[in-house]
DNA sequence: ATGAAAGCGCTAACAT
DNA sequence: ATGTTAGCGCTTTCAT
């Protein structure tokens, strides 16, 4: 009762023919005769059996696996990236293991190391500031990798503006008004954090400001709720002017941010405004709907698996601000 | 320049030893001499070598790669109970190959294929109706499969208890005084489906009341925010009395239907007292910040792969209602 | 302690 | 059109 797996052997003498031609059935269906192919098939259906993926990936080299990893697969926004993805490769009857760093260039190696043991098709990475260098060791042991969410000029990449990203958000609080403005960043090693600086700080000196007077940055290790919820605290009990604007790196730390500003009795956007970035799906249905600027998630993740796939190039995609309540407050 | 991956074979030839040897030092360390081991250890860093996970399984017909099909990646729920899993898995050396049924079970029927040609160590599912006959394939196969969030006498299974669920979401309901209950469930052939209502139906029982004339229920086929507007949308364009209270099958549902709420001008709770399920971490952030029923995720998740590899038996775990703004309000 | 060799299931090149 | 067979990289006896 104990059936154990059907290999190809015991499907060719099920069916009464050679292994070959139990393989060319599977491979190359045209070139076997119409009666043959169908006494294999019910062998194969008679036998419940799957092809091991292994042996098959052995033999021919390459696999129909891509991996995936992203910073934080808790966080919609790398899902729905993952979707994109998901979506792309599925056309080409390839399948994806998702794998999330955390943030963490250890764990990030660590998957690394086992998607190249896996032997997959390619990889593809949001990658934390380490990565670039283990990239190359995947290279040279014949694994493609596309960078996502970023820019590289020694790696295939598909990247969102992020330059612009920032730009887009310090401009819209500079119109508001607002002349101080604390930015809630990433970690300074992270691409992001630094284009959307370069972004607030264009957008600054485009209104003829001095960016170091308008622009205060907290850098924040970990890009969750509590962590925002902290970064507040930190830039509000400072000593000096206090801000009245932040710029949240995502809307996760926009949310711990105005976890803050609610216990603290201030009113958002009147004491204080917040802008968040990604445009999560519950961004306008927070207690104070959400500015953020939207990024083309979906749309980068099939454009990444495509460059993967086939190596068509494609474009930066643009971020596009969204106002809601939480920044629509013009200051006197 | 084009340096191919390294085997086992190069790495014994530069070593001076034979793949067997080589393979000892992988696998059995102790059975060597500290000095070749050394030797081994440099011909492997310098060569760049990575073992072939494909021939490794092949070899060894068990792989360290686990499947785990969740209802909606998109969902934080289902990538919390991906990160218990991960956390039980990783003691072991074990990984996850993340797949997104999306509730269909033909998607979930293409993944159980392919988790099967890879030759997974085992299956962890959040099931849809078909599931559990597919699974007697699996296990035909010699693959064992964990049900998460669901029950079963067919099916090693670890639960949460939706019966006690839902009876304490409408309990609540009802001792704020509520009469009219619409409860936006998902499909009737979902297990936690039927057991909420089965919960819901014995709280108003309890309370001596009549569960044809307090509660309303919709059919959601997705269980998204736009799906949990339009079943509020069915329920307030019914004629007759409307209701004054809503429990939603899961927070992305109550999102939706607070989102209508808010649409017509309705107040909640004063107008509509809204109880959620899953307690996402936003949900105490929103517009209204909303009851939810809390469901401990991560050790689900960290339950259902021990049971995989250890078979140590769980027991069910029990959710908790987490009252909040959106149905705090007694009716007179 | 180390080496030699068989074989896991499959594919592809070659033979019939 | 179908059969035969070598070999992918690794582990694991069995010798030495």
């Amino acid at each position: 009762m104990t059936a154990q797996r059907a290999s190809v052997k015991d499907v060719a003498q099920l069916a009464g023919v050679s292994v070959g031609t139990v393989s060319n059935v599977l491979n190359r269906p045209e070139s076997v005769t119409e009666k043959t192919r169908v006494r294999v098939e019910q062998a194969m259906a008679q036998l419940n059996f799957h092809r091991n993926a292994s042996a098959r990936q052995l033999r021919a080299g390459v696999s129909r696996t891509v991996g995936v990893i992203v910073m934080d697969v808790g966080n919609p926004y790398y899902t729905e990236l993952a979707r994109g993805i998901e979506d792309r490769l599925a056309d080409d009857d390839h399948t994806l293991i998702l794998c999330s760093s955390d943030e963490d260039p250890q764990r990030e190696a660590q998957f690394l190391r086992l998607l190249a043991e896996q032997g997959v098709r390619g990889v593809l990475v949001t990658p934390t500031a380490s990565t670039t260098q283990r990239l190359g060791d995947l290279r040279r042991l014949g694994i493609p990798s596309v960078l996502m969410d970023s820019h590289s000029t020694q790696h295939t990449s598909v990247g969102v503006d992020h330059v612009s990203g920032g730009r887009q958000a310090i401009s819209h609080l500079l119109d508001q008004g607002h002349r101080r403005i604390l930015y809630l960043a990433g970690p300074t090693d992270l691409q992001q954090t630094r284009h959307r600086l370069r972004g607030a700080i264009e957008a600054v000196q485009a209104a003829g400001l001095d960016p170091t007077d308008v622009l205060r940055v907290v850098n924040l290790p970990n890009l969750t709720a509590n962590e925002g919820q902290r970064g507040l605290i930190e830039a509000l009990d400072d000593p000096g002017p206090a801000p009245t604007a932040v710029f949240a790196m995502n809307d996760i730390v926009a949310l711990g941010a105005m976890r803050e500003l609610r216990v603290r009795g201030l009113s958002i956007p009147r004491d204080m405004a917040v802008v968040g970035y990604d445009d999560l799906y519950f961004a306008a249905e927070l207690m104070t709907p959400l500015s953020s600027v939207r990024q083309p998630m979906r749309q980068l993740g099939w454009a990444a698996a495509d460059l993967l796939l086939t190596e068509h190039p494609h474009t930066v995609f643009q971020p596009e601000l969204i106002v809601r309540a939480s920044s629509d407050f013009r200051r006197p």
